[in-house]
DNA sequence: ACAGCTATTTATAACGTTGCAAATGACCCA
DNA sequence: TGGGTCATTTGCAACGTTATAAATAGCTGT
């Protein structure tokens, strides 16, 4: 493989200055077109493309988007798919991805004020937003372009994509009313993200429209171990009031939960039911099957994405923000009562 | 926040050379220990960071390792353990990443070749290994340092990691054997992977060694819908010469056979046994309980950003090749007898 | 034919870093 | 005193690109 070709390489080969091929190169309109035609030409036939680095040093542009997120937001393929969604709409463009991690012990607003000071970036995407976040704070202040993925309630508006908890546990308390259930549990979030009260609140509003028990545990949450979250749902089992109905928003979560009930020997769908939200597909294979409602992360992440390209063509945050809408999932009759449904 | 603090910055405070200061960071030992302090003391106070666009156009290094791996490898977090992984082991050295995904449509050379011909990054990780690959061949043929997840059964050594699938295959067999079951099924990767030979010979070999039956199936592989595994299950189980234990070394595949016994009223450890490769930790939570054998990608991420570490500073590729074992985790007498276990 | 255009092209200088060759000064020994 | 050695520091150039300002050529109309 030969040395990589420059715009000094096309200049000589066509005759013309440097200059001159750098703004053929970019389209410049004060360019001849038959030069761009003959300086585009040529670059193709050699495989020219800009050196980054390059780029990046003179412009201060660095092409490359970072997606900020917790080492710990792990759980089934959370990152995996939001990330694929981002590259899916970086697709063609200029821009490349940067995976910055940072540890559940460091502040998450380290790795975003070494962004800013050192300029690693053109625009960040971050997720697990608080409703008073820093981070918003200081990239809404350097003028830094940005997406989050959640909401906060501060006022200056910003760029977001989230998902509609509200609508999510609306959805989930109408689906188990409609099956009977009259106490039902919500497990949520951790209570200092901001779709937490989303959540509590779309879960609470339903169920006193429907005039049934809200119950929301204080002691654990989605981020509990799942050996825990089973002896939470063991638990409840042999209470006198008893639950029966759990909202359950994480996968692991639900799965503890449906691991309890069977051990315990409590037919799901019987005498209790448990609807999960679902961001993989591992309950379309899952036994017995339950009602969940989908979170579709790899469109987020698409959306994150779009947004956040808008974001740097310098939109207005104002008009970037958008709200996805929970997809139900829900049982068929005939599934529920012979126990199978053709995929 | 003040403009960003270049060598300059220091040179002109501290009264040295652009290019003293520049060694004096770098630990050069031609320059006194007094000057380093000095500089590195002032670096350190007003925040001092390379650009790493100057370094990267000086020195051509870029100081960025790239992950190519394919849109396809998204189940259950694959690419997100990988990744996690990956991190660690860069964490703290002066390595980002950036992820490079290619299309299920696109040939998996040509991330390759537009990152050799760019120079894009100072390493390659990727996945997915064939036995012949073209892409270890050209990158070795290049010079250029890389790590594959996976082995190729070319001559020439190069620096991988990779799980031992053989290994793998034989504990499962020896477990199902040991529970009895005398008509075993092995569902594969596609053939064309490198691991694949080793999946089948360690498979065939076990077996062989039981003298208990081996059985390959060609029309269905890991990477067939769940549903038509689903599908294949079912038939199976109506047979004459029924297979009584299914070595299923992927998730989604496992579950797809799972729900097909359960749909059948087939007890799970009765008539039948499924053993999972596991990477995620969905089984912990699942009932019935099977046994399942780990592969920890989040580990074989580690290892490849730390042998791609040591290629990169020049060792001998073939002092670079890992394997991992497997580590069983099969069900214990108690949870056998009571379908429950203390985690 | 000449000023006054427009269209197109060009030279030069940076961006922040590091490799190279050379310079400076201090010290030592004959 | 002067040449030689060593430790330390310095100036210059270059990586490949683009922004700025300036130059050139080709035309128009009077």
């Amino acid at each position: 493989m030969d040395k990589k070709p420059t715009l000094r390489t096309i200049a000589e080969a066509t005759g013309f200055a440097l200059t001159t091929v750098s703004r053929a190169l970019s389209g410049d309109p004060r360019i001849a077109q038959t030069t761009r035609d003959t300086v585009g030409r040529f670059a193709a036939e050699v495989g020219y493309v800009p050196d980054r680095a390059a780029q990046r040093l003179r412009t201060g542009r660095t092409n490359v988007i970072s997606l900020v997120v917790s080492a710990h937001d792990e759980i089934l393929g959370f990152r995996g798919s939001i990330l694929a969604g981002l590259g899916q709409s970086l697709l063609g463009t200029r821009y490349h991805i940067t995976m910055t991690p940072y540890g559940e012990d460091t502040d998450p607003m380290q790795p975003i004020l070494h962004i800013l000071r050192n300029r690693l970036c053109d625009g960040v995407v971050f997720s697990g937003t608080f409703p008073d976040d820093p981070r918003v704070t200081i990239l809404t202040d350097e003028g830094f372009p940005f997406v989050s993925h959640g909401r906060t309630t501060l006022a200056a508006p910003h760029a977001w994509c989230d998902y509609d908890n509200d609508s999510f546990a609306q959805m989930a308390v109408g689906r188990l009313v409609a099956r009977g259930r009259r106490r039902l549990v919500l497990l949520t979030p951790p209570p200092s993200r901001t779709y937490y009260r989303h959540m509590v609140a779309g879960f609470r509003a339903a169920c006193a429209a429907a005039g049934v028990e809200a119950i929301v545990p204080e002691q654990v949450t989605l981020s509990t171990p799942p050996a825990e979250l089973y002896r939470y749902f063991t638990h409840g089992l042999s209470r006198r009031d008893a639950p029966d109905g759990y909202v359950c928003p994480g996968e692991v979560a639900a799965m503890a939960g449906l691991a309890a009930l069977q051990d315990a020997n409590v037919a799901v769908g019987g005498k209790v039911d448990v609807i999960a939200k679902q961001t993989s597909h591992v309950f379309d294979q899952y036994r017995p099957r339950i009602d969940t409602i989908y979170e579709d992360l790899r469109a987020a992440g698409e959306t994150l994405g779009q947004l956040l390209l808008r974001r740097i063509a310098g939109e207005d945050p104002a008009d970037l923000q958008i709200l996805h809408a929970p997809v139900p999932n829900f049982r068929t009759a005939e599934a529920l009562s012979t126990g199978f449904e053709t995929a």
